[in-house]
DNA sequence: TAATTAAACAAACAGTTGTTTGGTAAGTCA
DNA sequence: TGACTTACCAAACAACTGTTTGTTTAATTA
């Protein structure tokens, strides 16, 4: 072990706590519903003590939603890069944010259940953020073959929206899994809008 | 002008004041981000005085809800009354459900933009509120006569997702249309999901 | 071993939160 | 006219908010 590496180690052990504790609070409870203090209280320190690791609860956040899209990109890129059909690719796509918003990490989680309005200070870094993986599924949809009456920003629209909205109604001990429910979102539409 | 109407109109004067203020501003900022001082500059009183009309936060919030379901709900019928065929039906009243989350009134967005959720104490009201005008939709969805495989729940779950999310991308200045948009959804899954 | 640094604690800060209290002017009604 | 009610104001309340400060402990480094 280098000396970096232990430095690392020690550096970023409770910070590392400390985020955990943080993601799993914005994504049940939402952001401003989450304190310092219930954040120091879950990651077992100090609520002062949260400020010599971020500078301020906006950071913090920031800190969260990035290391969340850099997930949910790896996820996803992950699901379809082993797929060449492209409604295949959108099928699987849309099941990989669906189980980024319902399941998977804390991290993940977050970025739907907490808007960029939420913190208007970091506004546009939380958009940029979010862009960061939104870009991959509209790379998806354009890959598609469309009537030509078909807005495919629309489109994207859509099943974004749905993927989105299943944060308020998705049970984990529900009947239907991620994929069947990507599954059935993807067959609503394919027949109707494929050249 | 009898005794009863003359009372009520001095009674409901400025509560009509108060609930558009705080439902303006609900509707813009979101339920915890607005503070009863923000709500009482807003409508011309002091914050004490909003306690004359509601016991609390929560139950101003309460009323403009009830307000808001009935709003959209009457919106809604009015829209779909007047069709016949169960898909003009659909497509009328996905339209209205747009409009609802974007424009028309600040008592309906508010529907939109605060979730039951964000008011514990009033978590499971709130809920069946919004069930008084989802209930309308799906109402509308199980007169599609559908292909088999299709489930009508995820159906339904699919646009009123996508129609509640409009609220995060919809411009009024937009190129698009709530009757546009309403339209092109309607396409996406009709010729895949109709029997 | 001595100096430095990482990572926390303990306690307070100023501001904001929803809410309560006591008072009061104007309108209603017997 | 006098009792009562409506609809507010003015001021305070306790609790909570994100944040800052000074201090301390333990590990690392020279």
């Amino acid at each position: 072990m280098s000396k970096s590496d232990r430095r690392d180690t020690r550096t970023n052990n409770r910070n590392e706590a400390l985020l955990d504790a943080a993601a799993t609070l914005f994504s049940t409870q939402g952001f401003r519903a989450t304190s310092m203090r219930d954040i120091a209280r879950a990651a077992g320190m100090l609520p002062g003590s949260i400020y010599y690791h971020y500078p301020s609860k906006d950071d913090l956040l920031l800190a969260i939603y990035e290391s969340g899209v850099t997930q949910i990109s790896e996820i996803f890129d992950a699901a379809v890069v082993a797929e060449h059909d492209p409604w295949v690719r959108l099928e699987t796509g849309t099941a990989a944010l669906i189980r980024a918003v319902t399941e998977e990490s804390a991290y993940t989680r977050v970025i739907f259940k907490v808007t960029p309005e939420d913190v208007p200070a970091y506004r546009e870094e939380l958009i940029a953020e979010r862009d960061r993986f939104e870009d991959r599924f509209k790379a998806l949809i354009e890959d598609l073959p469309l009537k030509r009456w078909v807005d495919p920003q629309l489109l994207r629209l859509l099943l974004l929206g749905a993927g989105n909205h299943a944060q308020l109604w998705f049970s984990s001990e529900g009947s239907r899994s991620a994929a069947e429910i990507s599954n059935q979102f993807c067959r609503f539409v394919r027949e109707s809008v494929e050249k």
